[in-house]
DNA sequence: AAAAAAATGCAACTTAGTTGCAAATTTTTC
DNA sequence: GAAAAATTTGCAACTAAGTTGCATTTTTTT
């Protein structure tokens, strides 16, 4: 079963420590070439033909965000989004912004907003996560 | 079935115009006791006795957050806490805090961050959600 | 090439939340 | 205040995302 794994899949899961097998290749590339966080469906759609099965998909998702390689972008209605870490910092990753009219997220990552300091002793904060709402360019009636 | 329905509740839901029922009632309280979002299944705990009915309990919230009585502060574990929208404004809610080590979620009302701005021309953000993540004081071996 | 370790597929399961409908409660109208 | 209209409630059945255990296959190590 073993043929087109391309290179740098290959390196990018070896660097990680991670079995090198075609289905984890393939989920690599398809979240590579998505510019949004996408769902275990969505990516099993993107697989195609392949019918990788939704158990070993959510399997990979988890060891790629174990090993920092994958991060859970944002959840909507119950199902989690995934996206690639590449764009993060240890503290915060870009916005994300959702449209309430057509629906779409997109990834703002132009910008990457102050960390919120702690507002309490001894209360330490690690980690941000910013979701915004509104209208994008496409459904803005301004434009 | 009708009995100590209590008046600042009652008034709420007037106020709202929302019919007045016990079950209305009592879910009010409890979310109004509670200092910090609660899932459908607190709120059925916390009602106790009574025992409403579970589609009860997730229609009263939807009913409430339609009326901008209570919002959905957070998801967590695939459930969705809610909480009065008392403290909100239009544009954001404080920031929710949850504890990676003891898994507890704090309210950070004594701060507003700022709105993030729009970096795209005809994006415009309506509503910004910040999630943060770290140790709380009880969890901090540095106390 | 053989042995050990890890990944995969499958079927059954878990759980939050939803839906349609009949019965009960609340609100409106007179 | 009683009857009619509108709304809420409970129930059972359903939906869908994600998980689990286990046998089989693939990958890695030796």
């Amino acid at each position: 079963m073993m043929s087109n794994l391309n290179l740098k899949a290959r390196k990018t899961l070896k660097k990680a420590k991670l079995c090198c097998t075609e289905h984890r290749a393939a989920i690599l590339k398809v979240l590579s070439a998505a510019n949004r966080p996408l769902s275990q469906n969505q990516i099993a759609r993107r697989l195609g033909k392949t019918g990788v099965n939704k158990t070993t998909i959510y399997r990979t998702l988890q060891n790629f965000c174990t090993a920092g390689l994958v991060h859970k972008a944002y959840i909507h209605k119950r199902a989690w989004y995934f996206e690639l870490a590449h764009n993060c910092t240890e503290t915060q990753c870009h916005p994300h912004f959702t449209c309430t009219s057509c629906g779409r997220t997109s990834c703002l990552t132009e910008i990457s907003p102050p960390m919120t300091k702690s507002p309490r002793k001894g209360l330490v904060i690690k980690h941000q996560r910013i979701q915004l709402e509104g209208l994008c360019p496409d459904c803005n009636p301004k434009l």
